[in-house]
DNA sequence: CGGCATCCAACTCGATACTG
DNA sequence: CAGTATCGAGTTGGATGCCG
C-alpha cells in the first residue's frame, strides 16, 4: 500500500489494480476533487473554496497523487504572485464515467442504507 | 466519519450520501467481500480462504458493517458446531453493478496510471 | 498565492489469545 | 466453527507556521 505522507520514499507494489486504484482514489478528497474539475480548471484556492472543508495540506498532497497518478495536470506560470492551474487529463476524464455512476448509485440508495442501520440498531437481537 | 472500532457508539452523521457510502465500501476488504459473495453464499471461513490475506479481525468487522449498512444478511444455524451464512441482499447485489463498473476501468486504466507514476518519477523538474 | 515541514491526536489494522 | 478482547505499531489527517 502506498503511503500518503510526506515522505519521499515512495514505493509502487500492489499486485492487484483495484485495490491499487481504490487506494488512491477511495479516499474522500480525491472523489470530491476530481468532481469540482470536471466543470473545468481551476487553482488552487480556488479548489479549497470550492470543496469547503478540506486542509491545505490534503488539498496539496491529494492533488500531488491525482497528478502522479495521472489523473490532473499542474501548471505553473511564473507569475507574481504565482498562479498555478489545475485541470482533467483524459484519464481523469475518463473516470468520471465510473465515478458517477457510484455517485449516482449512492444517492439513489442512501436513504436504503440509512434506513438499514436505523433496523439494525432497533435489533439488537441475537448480537 | 464512523469508526470501523470495537466501540459500540456508533454514530452518523455524514451529510453527503457519497462520502458517506465511500466511507465504508472504499476501504478494500468491503469490495473484496461483495465480490466474494457476488457467486452465492458463504461461510465465514469459505470467506477467509477466498480472500486470502484477510484476518478474521477485519473479515469480522467489516462484514458487521455490511450488514449494517444492509449489503449482506448473516444467518446463523444454531448447530453445533455453529454455522453462519453470508449473503448479498438485493441492496448489495445492486451495487455490484456500478461497482462492476468502476472495476473494470480499473483493470483497463491500470497500466496507464503506472505509466503516468514512472513518468512523474522520471521527471522531477520544477518540484 | 501556493504549498512544504513539523507536530500531534485519532484512527486503522494485524497478531495473538481466549470463548461459546 | 465463528467469532470477540486486548494490545500495539503504523497511518491518516488536521492545525500551524514558514517560505518563495
Amino acid at each position: 500500500m502506498t503511503t500518503i505522507s510526506d515522505g519521499e520514499e515512495i514505493v509502487f507494489e500492489q499486485p492487484c489494480p483495484i485495490r491499487d486504484v481504490l487506494d488512491r482514489i477511495g479516499n474522500q478528497w480525491s472523489l470530491l476533487i476530481l468532481e469540482a474539475l470536471a466543470p473545468g480548471t481551476l487553482r488552487f484556492n480556488a479548489l479549497m473554496r470550492e470543496i469547503g472543508d478540506i486542509s491545505k495540506q490534503m488539498l496539496s498532497r491529494t492533488l500531488k497523487q491525482l497528478e502522479q497518478d495521472g489523473f490532473i495536470t499542474r501548471t505553473l506560470y511564473p507569475e507574481v504572485p504565482p498562479r498555478v492551474e489545475y485541470a482533467l487529463t483524459d484519464l481523469g476524464r475518463s473516470f468520471l464515467e465510473p465515478m458517477q455512476q457510484l455517485v449516482a448509485w449512492a444517492e439513489s440508495h442512501h436513504r436504503a442504507i440509512v434506513e438499514a442501520r436505523t433496523r439494525y440498531q432497533a435489533n439488537p437481537e441475537q448480537r
